[in-house]
DNA sequence: ACTTTACCTCAATATAACTTGAGGTTCTAT
DNA sequence: ATAGAACCTCAAGTTATATTGAGGTAAAGT
């Protein structure tokens, strides 16, 4: 196989993900390739790296559509240097250093609370959570939907 | 209103959740009412905290049917005790330590790597992710697939 | 040359966790 | 007594993130 043209197939194996998804990244505009003469996929190596950092950004709760946005940041003329990628990492970062505080303030409250027995609604920080992050959105976590990517 | 028989619309209220959410988890299982001769839901006082048990195990990232199986080791004879509770409490603690954890060894590899511009491909943690949790599940996060709650 | 594997498109299905809407009933306040 | 708020059921819709399948084409192996 030419090195600089990889097959949907190899990408998929590589990346840990159905070639299925592939397209649907493709069709979201997270990736792009472009056709050999029989019609078929072909991709540019970076592109290996770009759906690594997909799946990292996703496993810190980072949504699609951020990704995207964070992604559309990338060069498009040219094959996106160190720099680049660390510009995107750091923001992320950032992310993932609020949702660890989140989660460890959860956690502090958690135990105390849900096993302290107290009734006294007006007081339990459980009860009366002001916690935007507690009310929004529709999926398990969605702690993204606040948060701004830049 | 009598003190011990809560409509629905004062316990959405009250939990900060939509009526219709409070219907959706008692066809789930999560929770229970009885009907007044109207045939109106009528709560009983512990539901309060049942509904607000839901909504912080849901932050921890616990999915509605682990958390109903939690729910469901409760006794159903009497109202729960403080250690009841206390139990739940801390097998979610124990998860949501687990996550922490997990995210903050993501949080670790990403600056270092995905900002690193290294492509040797056989090394990178991110490019080579073992972690089933990455590749498990749909949705954003989904730690929760992998993770027994006993 | 022929077979098998890989690839293509497009539409439908899956899952979690809800929300919305239509059409109708019951409560509550004046 | 009556208006308006709150409630009821049941079906369909929503969003994110894919996966699956049907029907057909291209490439690779022998």
């Amino acid at each position: 196989m030419n090195k600089e043209e990889l097959t949907v197939g190899y990408m998929a194996k590589r990346c840990g993900v159905n070639v299925s998804t592939l397209h649907f990244y493709e069709e979201k505009g997270l990736i792009k390739s472009w056709r050999n003469q029989g019609n078929q996929r072909r991709y540019h190596r970076d592109t290996l790296r770009r759906v690594s950092v997909i799946k990292a950004a996703q496993k810190v709760g980072i949504t699609l559509d951020n990704i995207k946005k964070a992604l559309d940041s990338l060069p498009e003329n040219r094959t996106p240097t160190k720099e680049d990628w660390q510009l995107l990492a750091s923001n992320w970062n950032e992310e993932l250093n609020a949702r660890i505080a989140y989660l460890e303030n959860l956690r502090d409250s958690l135990t105390s609370c849900i096993g302290c027995g107290c009734l006294s609604l007006t007081q339990c920080p459980i009860y009366n959570d002001q916690d935007k992050l507690a009310t929004e959105g529709t999926g398990p976590i969605l702690l993204d939907r606040k948060v701004s990517m830049k």
